[in-house]
This record gives C-alpha cells, sequence and structure tokens, in this order.
DNA sequence: ATCTGCAATTCAAACGTTTGCATTTAAATC
DNA sequence: GATTTAAATGCAAACGTTTGAATTGCAGAT
C-alpha cells in the first residue's frame, strides 16, 4: 500500500501528529523536526490521503458545477466550456479542484448536487443557469450551502449570490441599435421561455420598442433551443406571415447562424433585406460570413467571477448575498445595418 | 451536523454495519430489515459520506482528466470541449464523476497527476495529449496506476493503453488527396514538433510524397502552436520564398484559419490558387467562408472510447494494454482543388 | 433434550488524517 | 536546588464508513 504519515512517523522517530503538523506547517514544530520530516517525507514519497483528510477537516479544496444533460448536445455548445474556463482558472490560481457531473433530466442534476453536497466531495457550487422557479436553488437554500449562480435567479433574489449581465439593458440596447437604423419591424428569437435570461432579454427588447411607440406583437417573436437547427426552424416560421421583419435580435450565435442560413437559402440579403443582431459573440460570431453583430457577454469572466466569489463565500457562509454585474459590450459586424 | 449512517441505525433499532450493508443491498440482511432502514434513510435524509467510503473502500467512481495549461487559451481550443464531452458521457453512463486539474508547466502537471493519485482522489487518469518522453506516462507507468492516453505514446508503446486515430494513414490521405489534383509544391503546417501527433501526420505527408516521387523539402514545413495567429505566422514564413506552395497540409482547422485569413491578405484565391486542406472538422471548418476541406478525426469518440476503456481497466488491472483505433474521414469542402 | 446448520445481525478493527489536551524536556527565575 | 515557564512533542479521540469474524436465535435433525 501506498506510505502514510504513520511511515514517516516511524521513520523519523516522531509521532504521527508531528507529521501532520509539519504537513501544516504548524509554527509549534522546531525547525529541526521539520526539516527531518519533510526529507522523510520527500524520500518515501509521501502524499496525504485526500479522503481522510477531508472525512476530519470537512473541507475538499474543490469546487463543484452541474451541466445540463450529458448527451449528445452539451458542451457542444460553446457557451460552457468559456464559462468553465474561467471557473477553471480561478481555481487553479486557488488551487482548486473542480468536479463536473452532468444530469439529464432536472430530478437527475438535483440527485447530482445532493451526492456531491452530502458525500462532502464539493466545498462550493456553480450553477451554470437558472430556470423559472429552479428547485435545485430552493434546495440550496434550504441546506444553507455555498453556491454561486451564474445568470440571475428569478425568486429568492436577495439570497443568492450571482454573476450575471445586465440583460435588459443589453437587450434594449441591441434593439435600439437595430432601431437606430430605421427597421420597424424587429423580431426577436429567444430561448426556451422559462430560462431567466430568456425573459431579461425580451424586457429589453420591449422596452426599447416602446421607447419608440412601437407595439409589441408576440407573432414576430420565437422561442427555441440552443442550436443552429432550432434558428433555421424559427425562421420558417416567423418569415411565414404577410408582413416579414426586416431585422432579427437572436439570442445567441449559434441560433443567430441557424437563422442566416435559413434566410441565405430564400434569397435574402445579409444585411440589405434582413439585419441580424445576436448574442454571446463566440469565435464563429467574428469567422462566420457575414461576421455577426453580437452582444459580447464575457462569458469567460462570468465564469472567473463566479468562482471568486465562491471562494470568498466558502471562507465566511456569513456572508450577505451579493449581485456582481460584468458588462457587455455591443461588436459591431456585418450582419446589421 | 449531517445525518450519519450511525442516526439511521439508532432510529431503526439496528447496527450501523446493517445500514451500511443495506446502502450495498447485500444479500444478506432480510428484506423486512432493508424496507425499514430504507424508509428512515428517506426520512432523516440520509446521504452516505463520500470521503469515509472512499477511505475505506479505497475507490472513488472518479476519473480525473489533467488539462495542459489553465492559462488564458486551453479550453479555447475546441479539441478539449469536445473530448471531455465524450468523455462526460460515458462517464454519466457509469454514474461516475470528473475531476479536472489544470497545469501550466509539466512540473505543474505531474504534481497534478500526483495529488489526484496519491491522494486518493480518482480510480484513473485520461491523459488528454502524449509529448516525446513523456514524464507523466512514465510516472503512471512506474505507480501501475490505470490511465489511458489519448493519442499515441512515443516510448512505452506496448505497456500503455491508448485510442487514437491512424494519424499517419489519414495525413497520407490527405495529401494524396492534393497530389490528385496535380499539386507539386505542397507545404506542411505541423504543431509543436515533440507532439507524437506532429510526428506521426508528418510521416504521413511524407510518405504521400514519396509514393511520388516528391522530394521532401524542410523549407516547406512550418511548426506553431494551435491558434490563428500561429497560422498567420507561419504563412509569412513559408511564403517569403522562390517557389511559393500551391498546397498546404494544415495539422489543425484553427491554424487553418490563420492561414487562410494570411493567405486572403495577400491576394490569393482559394482554392484556386492555394488549396488547403486540415485536421480535426471542428464546426468552424464548415461554417468558414471558403468552408474547410478536413479530417475528422471523430474527437468525441476519441473521448468516450478512452473512457470506456478506463472502466474496463479500472475493474480489472492486470488487463493486457491495449491499443484502439479510432476511425477517421476525409470531409472535402470548397479550401481545396 | 441436545446438536447442527443456517440466516440475520452485531462487534470491532481498520482506513489515514486532524486536533485539543496532556506530557516531557530544558531553560529561566527565584 | 526547587519552582515556574515556555517550547516541543505525544496521546488518543474523532471523522463516517466497510467488512471479516463472532454472536444470536431458531428450525430441523438426531
Amino acid at each position: 500500500m501506498s506510505v502514510t504519515i504513520k511511515d514517516v512517523a516511524k521513520v523519523c522517530g516522531v509521532s504521527p501528529s508531528t507529521v501532520s503538523r509539519v504537513v501544516a506547517d504548524n509554527p509549534r514544530i522546531s525547525l529541526e523536526t521539520k526539516k527531518k520530516v519533510r526529507e522523510a517525507m520527500e524520500e518515501l514519497g509521501y502524499h496525504p490521503n485526500f479522503n481522510a483528510r477531508s472525512l476530519v477537516a470537512n473541507s475538499t479544496a474543490t469546487i463543484g458545477i452541474i451541466m445540463p444533460r450529458a448527451t449528445e448536445d452539451v458542451f457542444l455548445h460553446p457557451f460552457f466550456p468559456e464559462v468553465i474556463r474561467g471557473i477553471s482558472v480561478a481555481a487553479h490560481e486557488k488551487d482548486y479542484m473542480i468536479l463536473i457531473t452532468t444530469g439529464s433530466t432536472q430530478e437527475e442534476q438535483l440527485e447530482a448536487v445532493s451526492k456531491m453536497i452530502h458525500g462532502k466531495r464539493v466545498d462550493g457550487v456553480i450553477l451554470l443557469s437558472s430556470q423559472e422557479n429552479d428547485p435545485i436553488i430552493s434546495m440550496l437554500i434550504k441546506w444553507d450551502f455555498p453556491f454561486v449562480l451564474i445568470g440571475s435567479p428569478d425568486q429568492y433574489i436577495d439570497q443568492v449570490n450571482y454573476v450575471d449581465n445586465d440583460n435588459i439593458t443589453a437587450a434594449k440596447s441591441a434593439t435600439l441599435h437595430l432601431l437606430q437604423s430605421d427597421h420597424q419591424r424587429i423580431a426577436f428569437i429567444g430561448g426556451s421561455k422559462d430560462l431567466v435570461v430568456t425573459k431579461h432579454r425580451l424586457e429589453g427588447y420591449k422596452q426599447a420598442l416602446s421607447l419608440v411607440d412601437i407595439p409589441y406583437d408576440e407573432a414576430m417573436t420565437a422561442f427555441v433551443a440552443f442550436s443552429k437547427e432550432e434558428g433555421y426552424v424559427a425562421i420558417q416560421q416567423l418569415f411565414y406571415v404577410e408582413k416579414k421583419p426586416t431585422a432579427i435580435l437572436v439570442t445567441d450565435d449559434l441560433i443567430a447562424i441557424g437563422v442566416l442560413t435559413a434566410l441565405k437559402e430564400q434569397g435574402y440579403k445579409i444585411p440589405e433585406d434582413v439585419s441580424v443582431v445576436s448574442f454571446n459573440n463566440f469565435s464563429m460570431a467574428e469567422l462566420y460570413n457575414p461576421s455577426l453583430t453580437s452582444v459580447d457577454i464575457s462569458i469567460y469572466s462570468l465564469g472567473y467571477k463566479a468562482a471568486k466569489r465562491l471562494f470568498l463565500l466558502i471562507k465566511d457562509a456569513s456572508m450577505n448575498p451579493q449581485h456582481i454585474e460584468v458588462p457587455y459590450k455591443l461588436v459591431i459586424r456585418q450582419s446589421s445595418k
């Protein structure tokens, strides 16, 4: 078996507790002993057993991430790798590890969080999205477990730590950008209707319209999943009507690409016939032809800041919940006019 | 504190060991007792403490992944999310979790693996790439710890489990595809020279050339890091010479996009003046204009199969090392002629 | 009535740490 | 030289499980 604290102790002729204190660099151990013990550790190739340690210390230097469905399509969407990248950099800075589980259904996800938390495998959790009435959030609050939400909560607003963009204002200014080019008929394509981010962006869109007294028209909206295919489908719906939109605000680049594909197929010129503005500013937004006007929401930063906040929370669980706002930036390219 | 096995035992009037055996669904416990205990567990909200369990059972239902550098650029490259997606689906099937660490330098990476393994935090490890003389691989072999390499090892070929494409043949046939269009001057842009994958693809490239008696010319090769910028730089070098290439084999789509950007800037028409074939077939290969001819190496599959293999290995450590080959497929698009 | 055998359960040790408290040792003070 | 003090270290319990061996209870065989 592997070498334990006892082996080191025996070699050095000290007690296990002394070795433990050397590992922890406890000032009550003499420098002489420390040196001796450290040499022995090196020699024997000692590495502390993490399970034993967390068992008693009740901490794990690990943060948990719960990913929506493990099936084919997650991780396919560039949002997740990018946000995890941010988390991962922050974790690396603090010498934390990242534990990832996936759950297909919401039940599975709840089960997964529960396993992580009650199994004492993580010190805190980062949630990657929130829905209307999210049971995971209520559970975490009930358990009083440190967590940070990326995105905004639907309820318990002042009980949860969350980092998000100001999506209302972002959508508003993106819409205004289109209105400035005199578009009168602007459509909106959002994600699933019970995602908070969808609500926010729809709200911003409405606010912009009302500023210029254009009535909100439900027939000009569509709500789809985050994929190219769905963007394609949404166009069939939106352009099936008499008075076609001349501009579209799309909640995601990936969807936008589906949108553009469909529009091109139907012979529309971009941006002459239809302008498209989307969100996220993935690298494909720049690479695609025409390049996409997109709101950069700084996904990396969302992840990084969430992790930073979580570390604080782990240290001091009694901290007041805080809302951290990450700036956005409209990047204008060829797809809008 | 949280509810333990002892609490459940007390409530049911049985011993902790009985509860433990109920959790493990041991047949030596009567159905009656099982039912009673399970109800109590439900009632009290019992969840086993994972650390305590792995401490004695010496297993963790977790696999470790070590990512190269946590700095800005990893996870930025689409290879990693995609391969992790494969791993993650396999893990989900087996109810395994994934533990991720990052290390900037090779030393940090070694340290990270060591921490995972000796800290008893994972049952097995998946390596995402291998270099010439990789010290991590020799360590893992020395420790006799279950691991699977994605890519091919440089040494210890018959001691390691690895899953990879046949990169030699893949590069060969990609080059032949170009040769069939009568290209005489084909350049090669690879990744870092001490990556095994670079060696293999270079080898395939050479083999194809020799088939048609074109001499290998080192001036027609460049070796760069995996980014657009570096692709751009490579072109400055390769087109600085008298007799310019008419075709380029590039080891990665991301690099290829940098290559295309540079070529377009210098006024070359793609594919009329220069043909480009690359590897990986990321979604951007399809979206870019012109769309990229690319060798699809089935990255998802690499991850999935590696994880599958690892599970077998964890079950039976004495299994003979195996090499799993994942098929590739040349996808011809607009960038080559 | 005693013994055997079996099913169901309990006992107790072990896993490798951490940590409050007790003990030892040696120097400092009176 | 006895006593106090401080520093350095050791002791032992605790963390929450698992598991081989021991125990109990009871039906059936002798």
